[in-house]
DNA sequence: AATGTGACGGACC
DNA sequence: TGGTCCGCCACAT
């Protein structure tokens, strides 16, 4: 058994936690990691793992639950991952948090 | 040890 | 609703 996890271990580990149909905020990600403020360092994670890490990545979305890609650089698949697994997603890549937003009861 | 990275967040206007 | 500014962070080079 590794002795610690890294950080970026245990944000890869929550972030396949979201369940289907649901969606987490880049902050929330962090928070559940063990650093509220480390949102950036999940925007790397999602950066530097390829598909291999099968991460759901498309259930993680900004604070103003928005989709964060660009259009032609992910948003549009973005947009149908999540619409498949009935999450409203408009044509601006607007969610309503208040409906989808993924909320883990504290622990630890 | 210093600098670069990046899909952020929140305050503000 | 949307844009700017700036602080934040773990990890790579």
């Amino acid at each position: 058994m590794p002795a610690e996890p890294t950080f970026t271990e245990r944000v890869k580990a929550v972030i396949k936690s979201i369940p289907r149909g649901r969606v987490a905020t880049y902050g929330l990600v962090a928070l559940q990691a063990g650093n509220h403020r480390a949102a950036r360092q999940v925007v790397w994670v999602l950066h530097s793992s390829s598909g291999s890490d099968r991460l759901p990545w498309h259930r993680v979305v900004n604070a103003r639950g928005r989709i964060a890609l660009a259009p032609g650089a992910g948003f549009e698949e973005q947009r149908e991952r999540l619409r498949r697994e009935r999450v409203e997603v408009d044509e601006q890549g607007r969610i309503d948090l208040e409906r989808y937003l993924w909320r883990p009861r504290a622990q630890r």
